[in-house]
DNA sequence: AGCACGCCGACT
DNA sequence: GTCGGCGTGCTC
């Protein structure tokens, strides 16, 4: 990897800018600089250009030089829209190593790292010609319609044309009022940021002086018969001596004041409002407050991890479930900002609950800002901006945070690195947040990556072990509690008919009544969302498809609906079944949903919580499901996947793992890897703080040999279980993956697709392809899929190469007549 | 990603 | 005959 930048020319010599647009773009193209642009176009500043016939976008200039393109005229750039530059050079680093890495474009990469309100839309706008006049008889029925409109109002946004014509089909309507002059369009590039405006109450300028106050108090005939504005006016004089400038908002509640009596005062000219653009983070003291003690174990471990972090970029903190890793975070991260350095904290997002960032803001106040999906653009844009220009320190965030424009970046840490939802799925770039987070640390002078986990990724836990990455372990939990005593259950023993319905068997149910009788609470953990998976016909043994994917479809009880979890299409329930005529349909009961409701029959007392996708759809949904079971408003939580993330409850006694069958069933090379991390991390939200609890795990294998290792709490023999079946069969650690994935709509075009790509790729890499094979789903929204794994040995150089021969045999099938529109997907160590 | 261009089916 | 469906290629 090339690290060196180009020579930057000073900026008033350079004529042409190579600008990065949000597009999938195979390269970047160049734009010439007017003269009177010069000066302000420089690297990391956002311009507007015209692409193709009518289209701006924002694009950020890369890099700006004064070499002429060879074979085109180079159109010029409109306009140059940021006095500083939005991203750094580092940003610029990143991105081109993601998209050479990831194998897709910088474009696509620009388009994830930027808040949406950067990426500035062009907004069509249809101007009136007045010298059409206003004799529109010859014009059709729509085409009149958009002209009466023009003609009164003088411009329309082409969203406003659909509107009046009640029609997405505007085009040939639009084409026709330019074709007779009526109109001509408008390219406009409309910036979409746009600060949060509060009014605040000011005292008019005329009564500043002491002597003019008093008199207005004491002798103003306009206030005389006002008793109630006197009283918020005194009240507005009291609150501004004590507080400062105060809001509109803030006066009329606390002085229980009305709107009327404001405006009296407003219009006599005694007060004045006004309207100023505000933060929308609140704005806490900046003080750093290290209020607790480590334990021997914890202070043992941050030194360790102190003295790694002089030899090596990276050191991986292994540390059971709660034993405390957050406060060795925080020491490291408070050196950090009293060296003035900045911090990224990642966390999957799921875990950046309201529960991490109180907890987080307790110790650093204002230096914290917070950066997650749920975030509106506005705010985002406004953590954008504090982040450059270095106001924020830490920076707590999912795994977009790491696109933030930190300039003085001293260390990232990457918490639960284990996590898959740091990789990327859908769509490009297809990047992982903790390996991107280690390249990026090294752009910086003296930045250290700090991965955690309880139950580290093979991949990390073998870089620590052949001594890429320093290892810190941490075996005891905090508070010496002891780990969860784990019970395995067979439920093979409750296969007679009067079980054929349970889910939850006798021992489990026994459990979790003793929990509830003692005034403790339960997390329930069922690997799948939805109340059933699939819709039976009891006849013929028919389930409902999706239309568009190759897949059952989910029973979703709360919207009595069949619903595709690939593409989200949503069907009536089944009446008849199309296979056979019966109406007798049976439902295959699993899901949180049906454990919800086996727990309402069994305890109906209990107050039970479900948290899975669907139940927590809204902003604040799992946030305040989680507040509520933390303030013991429910006694029973169940849940997939997100009640396992980082949540820290201190009454709970009791996990059951209902179907551990379904988790040990994957079929992926990462199963065990896979089912451990989550019985693990499931386990440990067991008795945290008062005594120990314990686990009990359903499943029909109480001998598979993972439950055994999960028992023991054995990561390391897992490990060491797992590794030499990677050898053997070439998977990571001991290989790099590249999947390749191919799309098309006919069945046959994309199976030949997939084998002429593979025969291409024979000669060099035939012993490292696996495939290619139709995956399991085998149509996705109506697109068939084809699947090819590349599994190649871990040296840099074949795989940069490798790299680059997969793109150009990408560019000879779409040469093919027949391939020209298989769409091919690199996804780079998928997960 | 748009959007224009161009080539085949069902309509005034 | 043409209107409009979508498959294909191009944008500095």
């Amino acid at each position: 990897m090339n690290n060196e930048l180009p020579y930057h020319p000073p900026a008033a010599m350079a004529d042409f800018a190579e600008v990065i647009i949000p597009l999938a773009l195979p390269l970047n193209y160049t734009w010439a600089i007017p003269e009177e642009l010069k000066a302000s176009a420089v690297a990391g500043c956002r311009v507007e250009v015209n692409l193709g016939k009518s289209k701006k976008y924002a694009g950020v200039i890369k890099r700006v030089h004064t070499t002429p393109p060879e074979f085109f005229e180079a159109k010029e750039i409109v306009n140059v829209l940021d006095a500083v530059p939005v991203v750094f050079e580092s940003q610029l680093k990143l991105w081109e190593w993601m998209a050479r890495y990831y194998m897709c474009t910088e474009g696509e990469v620009m388009a994830a790292a930027l808040p949406a309100h950067f990426k500035l839309s062009s907004e069509t706008i249809l101007v009136f010609n007045e010298e059409a006049g206003d004799d529109f008889t010859e014009l059709d029925t729509e085409a009149f319609l958009v002209a009466e409109a023009l003609l009164l109002r003088k411009e329309l946004k082409l969203s406003e044309v659909q509107q009046i014509l009640e029609s997405n089909h505007v085009y040939p309507v639009v084409n026709r009022l330019i074709q007779g002059r009526i109109c001509y369009v408008w390219e406009s590039l409309k910036e979409s940021y746009s600060p949060k405006k509060e009014t605040f109450v000011l005292l008019h300028p005329d009564y500043d002086s002491e002597a003019a106050l008093e008199q207005l108090l004491n002798s103003d005939p306009r206030l005389q018969r006002a008793e109630k504005q006197m009283e918020l006016l005194l009240g507005y004089l009291h609150f501004q001596k004590t507080e400062g400038i105060i809001s509109k908002q803030a006066l009329l509640k606390k002085t229980g004041a009305s709107d009327t009596q404001l405006k009296g005062l407003a219009d006599k000219g005694i007060l004045v409002l006004e309207k100023r653009a505000v933060d929308r983070i609140s704005v806490l003291p900046k003080d750093i407050r290290i209020n607790f003690k480590l334990s021997v174990a914890q202070t043992a471990a941050l030194e360790r991890i102190r003295s790694a972090l002089e030899e090596k970029d990276v050191c991986l903190l292994h540390g059971v479930t709660s034993s405390g890793k957050t406060e060795i975070y925080i020491h490291l991260i408070e050196e950090q900002i009293r060296k003035g350095k900045q911090v990224l904290y990642m966390l999957p997002e799921i875990a950046l609950t309201s529960q991490t960032i109180r907890r987080l803001q307790r110790h650093f106040g204002g230096h914290i800002g917070v950066y997650h999906s749920r975030f509106s653009q506005n705010e985002r844009v406004e953590i954008w901006n504090k982040v450059r220009d270095g106001s924020l320190k830490v920076i707590l965030g999912a795994r977009s945070s790491l696109f933030l424009p930190f300039q003085d970046l001293g260390m990232i840490v990457c918490d639960e690195e284990h996590d898959t939802s740091y990789k990327q799925m859908e769509p490009a770039p297809r990047y992982h947040a903790r390996d991107a987070a280690i390249y990026f640390a090294s752009l910086f002078s003296d930045c250290r990556v700090v991965l955690g986990s309880a139950t580290p990724s093979f991949e990390s836990y073998s870089n620590a072990l052949n001594g890429k990455y320093g290892l810190v372990l941490l075996t005891e939990r905090f508070g010496n509690i002891e780990l969860p005593q784990i019970g395995i259950m067979d439920t093979r023993r409750y296969r007679s008919k009067e079980f054929a319905d349970t889910i939850l068997f006798p021992p489990l149910a026994e459990s979790i009544g003793g929990a509830l009788g003692r005034g403790k609470q339960v997390i329930l953990f069922q690997n799948r969302r939805g109340y059933t998976p699939y819709q039976r016909c009891n006849t013929c043994g028919w389930v409902p498809q999706c239309k568009y994917c190759d897949v059952s479809l989910n029973y979703h009880k709360v919207y009595n609906k069949l619903v595709c979890h690939y593409c989200g299409t949503s069907y009536p329930l089944m009446v008849t079944c199309p296979s056979c005529g019966s109406h007798d349909f049976i439902q295959k009961q699993f899901g949180t949903e049906r454990v919800e409701e086996a727990l309402q029959e069994l305890f109906p007392g209990a107050r039970v919580g479900r948290m899975d996708i669907d139940a927590v759809r809204g902003k604040h949904a799992h946030d305040q499901l989680i507040q509520n079971f933390e303030q013991q408003k429910l006694d029973i939580l169940v849940g997939t996947q997100m009640v396992v993330k980082g949540l820290d409850f201190e009454h709970v006694e009791l996990v059951g793992i209902v179907d551990a069958d379904g988790i040990l069933s994957f079929a992926d090379f990462r199963v065990n890897e896979r089912a451990f991390q989550l019985m693990e991390q499931v386990s440990g939200r067991a008795g945290r703080k008062h005594g120990t609890g314990s686990v009990l795990i359903q499943t029909t294998q109480p001998e598979h040999p993972v439950l055994l290792r999960v028992q023991q709490h054995e990561y390391r023999a897992l490990f060491d279980d797992e590794l030499p079946k990677r050898e053997q069969f070439g998977y990571p650690p001991y290989t790099r993956l590249i999947r390749l994935t191919f799309k098309n709509k006919i069945r046959d075009v994309v199976r030949d697709a997939a084998t002429w790509f593979t025969t291409g790729l024979q000669d060099r890499y035939g012993n490292y392809i696996t495939g290619p094979s139709e995956p399991l789903i085998n149509k996705v929204r109506n697109q068939y899929l084809m699947e090819l794994l590349l599994k190649l040995p871990r040296s840099t150089r074949l795989i940069e190469q490798c790299k680059k021969d997969v793109l150009y045999h990408v560019a000879l099938l779409h040469q093919e007549k027949r391939y020209r529109s298989v769409v091919v997907i690199p996804d780079v160590d998928p997960f």
